[in-house]
DNA sequence: CAGTATCCATTTCGATACTG
DNA sequence: CAGTATCGAAATGGATACTG
């Protein structure tokens, strides 16, 4: 939980699930989080080896993020998270 | 995440999947949680229909708390976070 | 485009002490 | 036993403005 926690860290990895995004589709993917929470938690991400960040040297500048290996095990986890969620949800709203 | 939020959260209810358990078998099965936490945790949950809480009106006071369906559904998603968890958990070791 | 910097509000956690 | 009360520390999130 350490890992998966802040609010925000299950949509951003789910975002990135089917592959390489670069940081303004997440912003779009994740419309509510603020570009600082955003950078935060590639960041803390990256740092955990998590995903991995690559920068092009072009103009103007690109950055993609992907899923690394460990990442991928996350999956998983996350998707039984947004399952039984939106289950719930469904139940909630009966 | 808003339902399973919290850092503890998870242990709670993890210490609670294989049957009911009192308020001091808790406070043992997760140490490092605060009574103070524990109450706040225990009472949201069973605000939100995760669990039951039991009074027993017997001197000394005893209370159960009990997973109910609704509770038994997340399970699944606590399971392979503790799975996936403990796995890197030993990549990093190594 | 992909960020940083600042400042502030809110939430969460924790320690300690007390109680029916 | 099963809590509650109080206080304070710390992490987290958000709005806004600025930059190579």
């Amino acid at each position: 939980m350490g890992l998966l926690g802040g609010l925000w860290t299950p949509e951003l990895l789910w975002a990135l699930s089917d592959g390489p995004r670069r940081f303004s589709e997440l912003r779009r993917n994740c419309p509510y989080i603020s570009a600082k929470v955003m950078t935060n938690k590639l960041r803390e991400l990256e740092r955990r080896n998590v995903l991995t960040r690559t920068a092009m040297p072009t103009s103007p500048p690109t950055v993609e993020y992907e899923l690394n290996p460990h990442g991928q095990e996350l999956l998983p986890a996350i998707r039984t998270i947004v399952d039984v969620g939106s289950r719930l949800l469904l139940r909630e709203a009966v």
